[in-house]
DNA sequence: GCTTGAGTTCACATTACATCA
DNA sequence: CCTGATGTAATGTGAACTCAA
Protein backbone atom coordinates (compact mmCIF):
# COMPACT_ATOMS: atom_id res chain seq x y z
CA UNK A 1 0.00 0.00 0.00
CA UNK A 2 1.92 3.60 -1.19
CA UNK A 3 2.04 5.80 1.68
CA UNK A 4 1.43 9.32 0.93
CA UNK A 5 4.63 11.19 2.15
CA UNK A 6 2.58 14.20 2.61
CA UNK A 7 0.29 12.65 5.42
CA UNK A 8 2.98 14.03 7.95
CA UNK A 9 1.80 17.23 6.87
CA UNK A 10 5.32 19.73 6.90
CA UNK A 11 4.09 22.48 7.27
CA UNK A 12 6.06 24.80 4.99
CA UNK A 13 5.85 27.63 7.28
CA UNK A 14 8.10 27.24 10.24
CA UNK A 15 9.77 30.08 10.32
CA UNK A 16 12.66 30.39 13.02
CA UNK A 17 12.71 33.51 14.12
CA UNK A 18 16.17 34.81 15.57
CA UNK A 19 16.98 38.12 17.33
CA UNK A 20 20.34 38.39 18.28
CA UNK A 21 23.99 37.56 16.13
CA UNK A 22 23.00 37.53 12.88
CA UNK A 23 25.46 34.27 13.03
CA UNK A 24 23.13 31.40 11.66
CA UNK A 25 23.31 32.84 7.80
CA UNK A 26 19.96 31.59 6.40
CA UNK A 27 20.64 28.35 3.94
CA UNK A 28 18.98 30.96 1.28
CA UNK A 29 22.19 33.35 1.81
CA UNK A 30 24.72 30.64 2.04
CA UNK A 31 23.81 28.78 -0.89
CA UNK A 32 23.26 32.04 -2.81
CA UNK A 33 26.04 34.03 -3.75
CA UNK A 34 24.58 35.65 -6.34
CA UNK A 35 22.45 37.58 -3.79
CA UNK A 36 19.98 37.44 -0.79
CA UNK A 37 17.02 39.28 -1.36
CA UNK A 38 15.01 38.93 1.81
CA UNK A 39 12.38 41.20 2.05
CA UNK A 40 13.75 42.18 5.60
CA UNK A 41 17.29 43.55 4.24
CA UNK A 42 18.41 46.52 5.96
CA UNK A 43 14.88 46.66 8.14
CA UNK A 44 17.18 47.41 11.13
CA UNK A 45 19.80 50.14 9.81
CA UNK A 46 21.40 50.85 13.26
CA UNK A 47 23.82 48.11 14.80
CA UNK A 48 21.54 45.97 16.63
CA UNK A 49 22.01 42.76 15.45
CA UNK A 50 18.63 41.55 14.63
CA UNK A 51 18.54 38.52 12.31
CA UNK A 52 15.00 37.08 10.58
CA UNK A 53 16.22 33.92 9.51
CA UNK A 54 14.23 31.12 7.55
CA UNK A 55 15.17 28.01 9.87
CA UNK A 56 16.18 24.66 7.67
CA UNK A 57 13.05 23.21 8.26
CA UNK A 58 11.34 25.89 6.09
CA UNK A 59 13.81 26.25 3.55
CA UNK A 60 16.88 24.50 2.51
CA UNK A 61 15.81 22.19 4.74
CA UNK A 62 12.36 21.64 4.22
CA UNK A 63 13.90 19.45 1.70
CA UNK A 64 15.79 17.98 3.89
CA UNK A 65 13.35 17.51 6.58
CA UNK A 66 10.56 15.80 3.14
CA UNK A 67 13.61 13.60 2.76
CA UNK A 68 14.08 12.28 5.67
CA UNK A 69 10.64 10.87 5.67
CA UNK A 70 10.42 7.60 5.77
CA UNK A 71 8.08 6.88 3.06
CA UNK A 72 10.03 8.76 0.46
CA UNK A 73 11.67 6.12 -0.91
CA UNK A 74 9.11 4.27 -1.87
CA UNK A 75 7.41 7.59 -3.39
CA UNK A 76 10.95 7.92 -5.25
CA UNK A 77 10.83 4.59 -7.00
CA UNK A 78 7.37 5.48 -8.44
CA UNK A 79 8.48 9.57 -9.12
CA UNK A 80 11.80 8.05 -11.44
CA UNK A 81 8.94 5.76 -13.66
CA UNK A 82 6.34 8.88 -13.57
CA UNK A 83 8.82 11.51 -14.09
CA UNK A 84 11.03 9.47 -16.54
CA UNK A 85 8.09 10.12 -18.94
CA UNK A 86 7.48 14.03 -17.80
CA UNK A 87 11.00 15.17 -16.85
CA UNK A 88 11.63 18.08 -17.49
CA UNK A 89 14.31 17.35 -20.08
CA UNK A 90 11.88 15.43 -21.90
CA UNK A 91 10.08 18.35 -22.77
CA UNK A 92 12.02 21.60 -22.02
CA UNK A 93 14.28 21.79 -24.72
CA UNK A 94 14.14 25.82 -24.80
CA UNK A 95 17.06 27.58 -24.53
CA UNK A 96 16.94 29.71 -22.02
CA UNK A 97 16.02 33.65 -23.52
CA UNK A 98 18.28 36.22 -22.12
CA UNK A 99 16.30 39.25 -23.73
CA UNK A 100 12.98 39.93 -24.41
CA UNK A 101 12.12 39.13 -28.17
CA UNK A 102 10.70 42.05 -30.30
CA UNK A 103 7.51 41.78 -31.67
CA UNK A 104 8.16 40.42 -34.90
CA UNK A 105 10.29 37.77 -33.22
CA UNK A 106 7.54 36.90 -31.25
CA UNK A 107 5.23 36.46 -34.01
CA UNK A 108 7.34 34.31 -35.52
CA UNK A 109 7.97 32.52 -32.27
CA UNK A 110 4.45 32.33 -32.25
CA UNK A 111 3.97 30.43 -35.11
CA UNK A 112 6.47 26.94 -33.35
CA UNK A 113 4.74 27.62 -29.73
CA UNK A 114 2.01 24.93 -28.75
CA UNK A 115 -0.30 26.09 -26.18
CA UNK A 116 0.79 24.68 -22.86
CA UNK A 117 -3.00 23.95 -22.38
CA UNK A 118 -3.71 21.22 -24.89
CA UNK A 119 -2.09 18.03 -23.25
CA UNK A 120 -2.40 16.74 -26.74
CA UNK A 121 -0.01 18.89 -28.14
CA UNK A 122 2.35 19.11 -24.76
CA UNK A 123 4.79 17.40 -26.90
CA UNK A 124 5.10 20.71 -29.19
CA UNK A 125 5.52 22.88 -26.00
CA UNK A 126 8.09 25.29 -26.84
CA UNK A 127 8.86 28.90 -26.31
CA UNK A 128 7.83 30.32 -23.42
CA UNK A 129 4.28 31.71 -24.37
CA UNK A 130 2.72 32.27 -20.61
CA UNK A 131 0.29 30.23 -19.85
CA UNK A 132 -2.66 31.95 -17.56
CA UNK A 133 -4.73 29.14 -15.81
CA UNK A 134 -8.25 29.17 -15.67
CA UNK A 135 -10.20 30.11 -12.68
CA UNK A 136 -11.05 26.72 -12.39
CA UNK A 137 -8.03 25.55 -12.82
CA UNK A 138 -6.57 27.93 -9.96
CA UNK A 139 -9.13 27.10 -7.64
CA UNK A 140 -8.91 23.50 -7.96
CA UNK A 141 -5.05 23.95 -7.35
CA UNK A 142 -5.65 26.19 -4.45
CA UNK A 143 -8.00 23.39 -2.70
CA UNK A 144 -5.05 20.63 -3.43
CA UNK A 145 -2.55 23.17 -2.19
CA UNK A 146 -4.47 23.77 1.21
CA UNK A 147 -4.29 19.82 1.54
CA UNK A 148 -0.87 18.95 0.84
CA UNK A 149 1.79 21.51 0.00
CA UNK A 150 3.88 19.04 -2.09
CA UNK A 151 2.52 16.36 -4.43
CA UNK A 152 3.57 12.71 -5.06
CA UNK A 153 4.08 12.13 -8.42
CA UNK A 154 0.82 10.00 -8.37
CA UNK A 155 -0.75 13.22 -7.32
CA UNK A 156 0.78 14.98 -9.63
CA UNK A 157 0.07 13.06 -12.64
CA UNK A 158 -3.58 12.89 -11.49
CA UNK A 159 -4.13 16.90 -10.68
CA UNK A 160 -2.05 16.86 -14.16
CA UNK A 161 -5.00 14.77 -15.83
CA UNK A 162 -8.00 16.82 -14.02
CA UNK A 163 -6.61 19.84 -15.26
CA UNK A 164 -6.18 18.94 -18.21
CA UNK A 165 -2.31 20.59 -17.84
CA UNK A 166 1.19 19.02 -17.99
CA UNK A 167 2.51 17.42 -14.82
CA UNK A 168 5.51 19.95 -15.35
CA UNK A 169 3.39 22.45 -15.05
CA UNK A 170 1.29 21.67 -11.69
CA UNK A 171 4.74 20.59 -10.32
CA UNK A 172 5.94 24.17 -10.75
CA UNK A 173 2.64 25.81 -10.01
CA UNK A 174 3.20 23.84 -6.75
CA UNK A 175 6.77 25.18 -6.32
CA UNK A 176 5.68 29.08 -7.04
CA UNK A 177 2.98 28.81 -4.71
CA UNK A 178 4.97 27.82 -1.99
CA UNK A 179 7.61 30.03 -2.34
CA UNK A 180 4.65 32.79 -2.58
CA UNK A 181 3.63 31.29 1.07
CA UNK A 182 7.05 31.36 2.04
CA UNK A 183 7.01 34.90 1.12
CA UNK A 184 4.00 36.10 2.80
CA UNK A 185 5.04 34.53 5.68
CA UNK A 186 8.39 36.27 5.92
CA UNK A 187 6.58 39.62 5.27
CA UNK A 188 4.55 38.88 8.10
CA UNK A 189 7.27 38.02 10.17
CA UNK A 190 9.02 40.99 8.83
CA UNK A 191 6.40 43.60 10.17
CA UNK A 192 6.49 41.92 13.21
CA UNK A 193 10.20 41.72 14.26
CA UNK A 194 9.65 45.21 13.05
CA UNK A 195 7.46 45.87 16.14
CA UNK A 196 9.71 44.21 18.15
CA UNK A 197 12.37 46.23 16.78
CA UNK A 198 10.10 50.18 17.65
CA UNK A 199 9.21 48.71 21.03
CA UNK A 200 12.69 47.72 21.87
CA UNK A 201 14.20 50.84 20.69
CA UNK A 202 11.63 53.11 22.46
CA UNK A 203 12.26 50.99 25.94
CA UNK A 204 15.68 51.66 25.34
CA UNK A 205 15.76 55.58 24.87
CA UNK A 206 12.78 55.89 27.58
CA UNK A 207 15.49 53.88 29.84
CA UNK A 208 18.00 55.74 29.22
CA UNK A 209 16.60 58.96 29.77
CA UNK A 210 15.27 57.70 33.18
CA UNK A 211 18.61 56.75 34.38
CA UNK A 212 19.98 60.09 32.74
CA UNK A 213 16.96 61.49 35.03
CA UNK A 214 17.94 59.33 38.19
CA UNK A 215 21.96 60.29 38.15
CA UNK A 216 21.05 63.96 38.03
CA UNK A 217 18.88 63.65 41.08
CA UNK A 218 21.35 61.70 42.48
CA UNK A 219 23.93 63.97 42.58
CA UNK A 220 21.72 67.55 42.53
CA UNK A 221 20.83 66.63 46.14
CA UNK A 222 22.87 64.16 47.64
CA UNK A 223 21.47 64.32 51.47
CA UNK A 224 17.68 64.12 49.46
CA UNK A 225 19.22 60.88 48.44
CA UNK A 226 20.38 59.64 51.15
CA UNK A 227 16.58 59.24 52.18
CA UNK A 228 15.88 57.62 48.77
CA UNK A 229 15.79 54.14 47.43
CA UNK A 230 19.11 53.88 45.39
CA UNK A 231 18.49 54.36 41.83
CA UNK A 232 19.14 50.58 41.70
CA UNK A 233 16.44 49.63 43.35
CA UNK A 234 14.18 51.91 41.35
CA UNK A 235 12.58 49.94 38.73
CA UNK A 236 9.68 50.79 36.11
CA UNK A 237 7.41 48.58 35.09
CA UNK A 238 7.72 49.31 30.51
CA UNK A 239 4.17 49.08 30.22
CA UNK A 240 2.87 51.64 33.17
CA UNK A 241 5.95 52.97 33.24
CA UNK A 242 5.27 53.13 37.05
CA UNK A 243 8.12 53.41 39.46
CA UNK A 244 7.73 49.87 41.47
CA UNK A 245 9.70 48.75 44.88
CA UNK A 246 12.34 50.67 46.60
CA UNK A 247 10.15 53.43 48.17
CA UNK A 248 8.85 50.94 50.35
CA UNK A 249 11.59 48.40 51.24
CA UNK A 250 10.23 46.87 54.10
CA UNK A 251 6.63 45.82 51.84
CA UNK A 252 8.70 43.63 49.70
CA UNK A 253 4.86 42.06 48.62
CA UNK A 254 5.02 44.95 46.34
CA UNK A 255 8.25 44.95 44.65
CA UNK A 256 8.70 43.11 41.15
CA UNK A 257 10.49 39.86 40.90
CA UNK A 258 13.45 39.85 39.51
CA UNK A 259 13.25 40.11 35.63
CA UNK A 260 9.99 41.81 35.90
CA UNK A 261 10.71 44.83 33.85
CA UNK A 262 12.82 43.39 31.24
CA UNK A 263 10.16 42.11 29.31
CA UNK A 264 8.66 44.78 27.70
CA UNK A 265 5.25 43.29 26.86
CA UNK A 266 4.14 42.40 29.79
CA UNK A 267 2.70 43.94 33.34
CA UNK A 268 3.47 43.68 36.62
CA UNK A 269 1.31 42.04 38.93
CA UNK A 270 1.48 45.20 40.87
CA UNK A 271 0.53 47.39 38.02
C1' DG B 1 29.58 -2.35 2.74
C1' DC B 2 31.39 1.53 -0.15
C1' DT B 3 31.51 4.37 -4.30
C1' DT B 4 29.66 6.51 -8.13
C1' DG B 5 26.71 8.23 -11.66
C1' DA B 6 22.02 8.89 -13.09
C1' DG B 7 17.66 10.48 -12.01
C1' DT B 8 14.46 13.13 -9.30
C1' DT B 9 12.66 16.77 -6.40
C1' DC B 10 13.25 20.64 -3.94
C1' DA B 11 14.26 25.75 -2.76
C1' DC B 12 15.66 29.69 -4.56
C1' DA B 13 16.79 33.33 -7.85
C1' DT B 14 15.69 35.05 -11.96
C1' DT B 15 13.48 35.85 -16.40
C1' DA B 16 9.79 36.95 -19.19
C1' DC B 17 5.07 37.29 -20.30
C1' DA B 18 0.27 39.11 -19.39
C1' DT B 19 -2.48 42.43 -17.46
C1' DC B 20 -3.82 46.65 -15.59
C1' DA B 21 -3.80 51.48 -14.10
C1' DC C 1 -1.04 53.75 -27.88
C1' DC C 2 2.80 53.83 -24.42
C1' DT C 3 4.71 52.83 -19.98
C1' DG C 4 5.72 51.29 -15.48
C1' DA C 5 4.11 48.23 -11.87
C1' DT C 6 2.58 43.92 -10.56
C1' DG C 7 1.49 39.03 -10.59
C1' DT C 8 2.96 34.76 -11.89
C1' DA C 9 4.34 30.91 -15.16
C1' DA C 10 8.55 29.23 -16.61
C1' DT C 11 13.50 28.50 -16.42
C1' DG C 12 18.26 27.76 -14.45
C1' DT C 13 21.05 26.22 -10.77
C1' DG C 14 22.76 23.73 -6.97
C1' DA C 15 21.86 20.71 -3.10
C1' DA C 16 19.95 16.61 -1.12
C1' DC C 17 18.42 12.35 -1.74
C1' DT C 18 17.53 7.39 -3.68
C1' DC C 19 18.79 3.65 -6.33
C1' DA C 20 21.19 0.56 -9.26
C1' DA C 21 25.53 -0.89 -11.04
Amino acid sequence: MDMDPHDTCHTDLSIGLGIGPATTASDDCRRRQRGCCSPCANLFPDETSLSLSLSDDASGGGRTMQKAEADRPAQLSSSRSAGSLFSPAAYVAIPKKKKKKTKEEDVGAEMERVSCRGSDEEENSSGRKKLRLTREQSALLEDRFKEHTTLNPKQKQALAKDLNLRPRQVEVWFQNRRARTKLKQTEVDCEFLKKCYEALTNENQRLQKELQELKALKFAQPLLHMQLPSAAALTMCPSCQRINGGGDAKDSSKAPKPGHCLNPFSHSAAC
